[in-house]
DNA sequence: CACGCCTATAAAGTGTAATG
DNA sequence: CATTACACTTTATAGGCGTG
């Protein structure tokens, strides 16, 4: 920022706004709720300032000179901006607004916590816009810092420490695959569940070990683990069109028509899933809507 | 010309914040 | 905690200017 401003007293900026508009020293002086010779000694500094007398007393009242003519419509505009900038943040109104969100969300969580809150936010807030990014976890910390995001979803045991956060849900783990499969009728012992064929969510890719795979390991089973799919999504088309059965969260699959779901054949541990942002957004009355909205869409 | 409005300025008191 | 500096206040005064 220019360092001439820092030669000035802002507030001499103001009162002459008030005297541009009234031309006149009391007037403005009640304006600003001060006497009329404490403005006049203001008006005295300005002029100063500026090097110019920018109010003559004449005929009908001040006049003001060419050099205050030049200064009015500037000078009443920055103070507005200036009034809107540092105005305590007025209540967030959904139908008027129009922000643009960005959220970054994995496609479990788009279909489990996104999906639910889509048809309400867009009838609340028409004019907002929602840009989904795909969920980098290493990264979350950093883009959520430089406002790269505004919002995430991710489980709590890879949430990084320093964002806000607000648990959504706890999920569990249920055993699914297509409807009317031989070995899904009924809940499958621990033993019929090794035999099958599973497939595995590896979001980081590749991967054939899961949580499951530790659990069964803790009581010396392993199972057959034959798909590693790098999204949720595509294991419902999986699971509908061949025999592959796997674990999956239960919020994914509740309202799946196509899908056998029952209870597994021993405990894994699930997960708690997690709404995270900035501490730079934590306060803003439409960011906080936003999250409020969210949680009640669940 | 008197009246009422205005500005400019001075003097003295008050409240607050920084300073040692 | 007392001192100091500062900005603002109120009050008083002088004087300019248009109006009836």
């Amino acid at each position: 920022m220019n360092n001439s401003l820092r030669r000035l007293d802002l507030n001499l900026l103001v009162t002459l706004n008030a005297l541009l508009a009234e031309h006149n020293v009391t007037r403005a002086a009640m304006r600003l709720h001060l006497s009329q010779p404490t403005v006049s000694v203001q008006l005295a500094r300005l002029r100063e300032v500026f090097g110019d007398p920018l109010l003559l007393p004449g005929p009908r009242g001040m006049r003001p000179t060419a050099r205050a003519d030049e200064l009015r419509e500037p000078l009443r505009q920055a103070l507005e901006a200036l009034e809107r900038a540092v105005a305590p943040s007025s209540p967030f109104d959904p139908a008027r607004a129009g922000q643009t969100w960005r959220i970054a969300a994995s496609d479990y969580g788009e279909s489990t916590i996104l999906s639910p809150a889509l048809a309400g936010l867009r009838s609340a807030a028409p004019g907002t816009r929602l840009a989904i990014l795909e969920l980098l976890p290493p990264m979350l910390a950093r883009q959520a810092e430089q406002a790269d995001i505004d919002l995430a979803f991710h489980i709590s045991a890879e949430a990084p420490p320093s964002l806000q956060r607000r648990p959504l849900f706890t999920e569990r783990y249920v055993l699914a695959g297509r409807v009317g499969h031989p070995r899904l009728k009924r809940r499958p012992t621990l033993a019929q569940f090794c035999k099958l064929d599973h497939v595995i969510v590896s979001p980081d890719g590749g991967g054939f070990h899961g949580v499951t795979d530790t659990a069964l390991a803790e009581l010396g089973m392993t199972r057959r683990v034959a798909l590693s799919v790098p999204h949720f999504l595509f294991l419902a088309s999986v699971l509908t069109s061949t025999d592959l059965v796997a674990m999956v969260p239960s919020r994914l699959v509740r309202d799946n028509d196509a899908l056998q779901v029952v209870e597994p054949p021993l405990e894994v541990p699930g997960f708690e899933m997690l709404m995270l942002w900035h501490e730079r957004v934590h306060r803003d009355p439409a960011h906080q809507w936003l999250r409020e909205h969210i949680v009640k869409s669940l």
